[in-house]
DNA sequence: CTGAAAGCGCTTACAG
DNA sequence: CTGAAAGCGCTTACAG
């Protein structure tokens, strides 16, 4: 299978190389080329497993069919599901994607960023760190295609997709509360992403609506690289008088894993003794001891929405799309929190 | 930001684009283009943020800096994993990664590795369906570089790292055996993949050495797409007399999944009742009730070992790298097979 | 209906 | 030390 170029087909069949690029890219029939010359030339190609070098292509339209997805961490599950989503959509619209993952790292996002736009990609879906909004502006400013997907700089006016961070971690908190529950401790990152803030003001307002009392020393902020190491005094200071919790929320899957694999291994019985909820979940937390209630985010939704905005300002299409999204999440009603 | 090309800095300095260029890829020193020149030309691209078009450059050079992975499925946790370091390592040499999913369809893969030959990939990836021999040998054939990794075909001879699926799967059925477990029940996928294969042969090769007798209706089958439909029927079966089996080993992670959620569902006693193994293992597996005993792959090690063999061949260094692995996996016991 | 030609932004012999 | 020029494989006005 040696490779085939335009020319190539074109010194076979006797035509110019102007008639097989335009028959290959279906404009044929617009420019008025015969039909059996068409013919001929797609059967050709067909036959020899002419494929376009893409970059050749794309060198000359200024354009490369390609979107980039910027994410954290490929092998989170969330974002691999979101990745997984995303390929699929763009597939279906005509669109190669290109991931990569900034590892939480907002210069290597800058980096990624840069990359990807001398990659010629079309437009670009970012999973932000969060602290790079001198790129995302000039982005912005660029008036280059971008939307972002589970976090987003409210202070700058871009397209967006998130879900409803406040009121999903509300309804874990009421949930607790209506169970009875009322020394709630909240194991969440170290401040800096706006969906974690949203969670932690989720949180005080079901406290309020209840008429509880917020104190600081139920809320126990770890830090996104070393959390494993400090859940353990985490747990401990909630679990200690004066706390003394009676129920846990986290704010995210990998908190859950790592904080009730802690309170196994202090033999807290859950939820007799601590109620626990998670935002977000893990494949099998229906199968853990207890079955995890958990706060279950619209994954498929988010990507295809995201898809569906970039494309549709890449192509330029329909301008009255509402291009800001907030996606509902949902509890999911398991053990881990007991019963009436 | 405006965009700034070669021809700018070349016209700005008063150089040509030949010596921006060469400085720029840091053959400045042996093209001997002065020292006062070259800062110059640095200082100046630095500062207005210069960053090559990859797509010129690579249809200049023929060469991309890119490998391409192509898998069944990013979603998939085990995949996801792979993915994240195979970016990494990759990374760390200096390419980038193209990923792509061919959801287990062979045509699908097929046009992948087309797509990606054609955005000029330098080396290729490949968790193959297994049942697209015919691209497979066509890459073999024009000498492209690529690796198989986790599924290889047996009757061709191309470079791969695979775990040792044989023995990872026949060390867990030992496991039960030593526990006096006598019945045990495989579920596992349809034939079609060596890695299922041989993780059979494990299975039979076990018994054998206990001199337990091989039961084919202790062996169950599912479909790849719809075994979520097939496990109840599947464990039913298990389950009724006269198979009546004391333990279940799972040849991967989902079946394991769906198994133990029907093994709940029926109120079976794991491990009581009930023993299981797993076959690669999913992030909560220990926290899981009972903790599964799991077979774990050393996913890191697959990934980098590919990577290193596909990036030695494409820049052709050592050509006595032994091309062909077999990584070992290792059998975490936790509870879901009892004690002794 | 079709072909010659310019151009996309680089790299790299080659000549000086 | 440096510059003019060809070339990578396409696409796309433009002229006929």
């Amino acid at each position: 299978m040696k490779k085939v170029f335009l020319k190539d087909i074109a010194e076979k069949l006797n035509v110019s190389k102007t008639a097989v690029s335009l028959v290959l890219n279906n404009k044929g029939d617009e420019n008025k080329i015969s039909q059996e010359t068409q013919k001929r030339i797609i059967e050709f190609a067909k036959e020899h497993n002419y494929v376009p070098n893409q970059l050749a292509r794309g060198l000359s339209r200024g354009k490369s069919e390609t979107i980039g997805l910027i994410i954290p961490n490929i092998s989170d599950t969330f974002y691999s599901k979101i990745a997984g989503y995303v390929e699929l959509k763009a597939k279906n619209l005509g669109y190669t994607v290109l991931f990569s993952s900034s590892n939480e790292d907002p210069k290597k996002e800058g980096e990624l960023i840069r990359s990807m736009l001398n990659r010629q990609v079309e437009g670009l879906i970012i999973a932000s760190t969060q602290q790079n909004l001198k790129d995302i502006q000039s982005l912005k400013q660029d008036k280059f295609p971008f939307v972002l997907i589970d976090r987003h700089y409210p202070e700058s006016d871009t397209n967006y997709v998130v879900v409803d961070n406040f009121n999903g971690l509300k309804t874990a908190t009421e949930h607790l509360l209506q169970l009875g529950r009322r020394k709630i401790g909240f194991i969440t990152l170290k401040p800096g992403l706006e969906a974690i803030k949203q969670r932690l003001l989720g949180y005080q307002s079901a406290l309020t609506d209840f008429d509880i009392e917020y104190k600081e020393e139920l809320i126990k902020e770890l830090s996104p690289g070393n959390y494993e190491n400090e859940i353990e005094s985490a747990i401990r200071e909630l679990l200690k008088f004066p706390n003394s919790v009676d129920s846990i929320v986290f704010s995210t899957h990998y908190l859950t894993s790592v904080g009730l694999r802690e309170l196994k291994r202090k033999n807290v019985k859950v939820p007799q003794e601590v109620a626990i909820v998670s935002f977000d979940e893990l494949t099998a937390f229906d199968l853990v001891d207890p079955p995890i209630t958990s706060v279950i985010q619209p994954v498929k939704d988010i990507a295809n929405t995201a898809v569906d905005i970039l494309i549709n300002e890449i192509e330029g299409k329909d301008s009255a799309m509402d291009n800001k999204r907030i996606l509902n999440s949902k509890l999911e009603i398991r053990k881990s929190c007991g019963t009436f």
